[in-house]
DNA sequence: AACAACATGTAACCGGTTACATGATTGA
DNA sequence: TCAATCATGTAACCGGTTACATGTTGTT
């Protein structure tokens, strides 16, 4: 039973606690989205393929007239999230426009630039991620909260190394090759 | 004309120097793969598709009876470029699920072990990265060289974060929920 | 009354990956 | 002769994103 990407989010998700494909929508937006991210066009298919394999349960469960969907696991969906969180990762996927644009840049201004836009992204994530902090505390398992400062790690580190870079090449506006690195 | 992410590293390559399809895959692979990728099957139907659109101009260039065609970018092709280069970066795209093994992860050494498993995925990146300095340091351009530092400069720092986390959780045995940061 | 948030789902689209198919050249 | 590399391309597949469609509840 191969898991699909947003089967992994959905299955970890549920473990927590159970949840409505809304909910794991919004939890996943406020949680492991600069990282792993998943839509309504992906979760709610894969609801349907998870419980057809019984690997979750859903049980109706309206508000009022609204109607709602709560999931959970079922032993097979455990066991299989177990199965997943003690095998090897998958290799991390990464796709950084700014960087193409530094790779590409032919003046030391185009490339400043690209290091400007780049530093930029990563103040950007590193705030959002600070005003999640407080948030993440309060999750019984303190793991959440970790991943969170590793996003915080790698973003502020980004962000750094981008605007000493950035500085680096307006002071030497260019002109040489190398520089005492 | 909105340039797919293939046609944005085609298109750079090209203005580098002039190459075939599979001359800017072997490029690609040994320069910016790591943050950056296109397959055969992605290069191939792209190259034919700015062929069409006529950003770029491709020449029959056999060697022997083995047929080979040499792709350069035109006038359009290289407007498009600069306009590219000079636009906002597209947003970060990142999928790591080292990471949310550790977000889902039950006890103190499942975490420690997802940390682990990121570690040497970083070990590994930047050793590889590593032995791309040199080749990239003879490139007339000094930004593909200052990209692979910044990729250097990532892993390493990552490598680092997790082995300092993963060592922090064993030290503590998971029984505390903070400690000295 | 209007809008944001709650809630579920489908369908079209898009683009990348993998596999397949073919063939020439070079070096061991 | 065999394998690796050079070289080009197509087709099937897969999965995620966007748009669409529908309806309720709570707030302003």
């Amino acid at each position: 039973m191969e898991l699909s990407s947003t089967a992994k989010v959905i299955l970890g998700m549920l473990r927590m606690r159970p949840r409505s494909g809304y909910e794991i929508k919004g939890f996943v937006d406020k949680s492991t989205s600069f990282f792993y991210s998943a839509g309504f066009g992906s979760i709610y298919p894969e609801l349907k393929r998870l419980r057809e394999a019984s690997l979750i349960a859903g049980t109706e469960d309206p508000a009022g007239d609204r109607r709602r969907v709560t999931y959970r696991l079922t032993p097979a969906g455990e066991e299989a999230l177990e199965r997943w969180l003690d095998s090897d990762p998958a290799p991390i996927e990464l796709r950084d426009e700014a960087l193409l644009q530094l790779f590409f840049a032919k003046t030391a201004e185009q490339a400043a630039a690209a290091l400007d836009a780049k530093a930029a992204i990563h103040a950007d994530t590193a705030e959002r991620l600070g005003g999640m902090e407080e948030p993440a505390a309060t999750l019984d398992s303190p793991y959440p909260h970790l991943t969170l400062r590793s996003g915080l790690a790698y973003n502020r580190s980004m962000q750094e190394w981008c605007e000493r870079e950035a500085a680096r090449l307006r002071r030497r506006g260019g002109k040489e090759k190398k520089g005492s690195s």
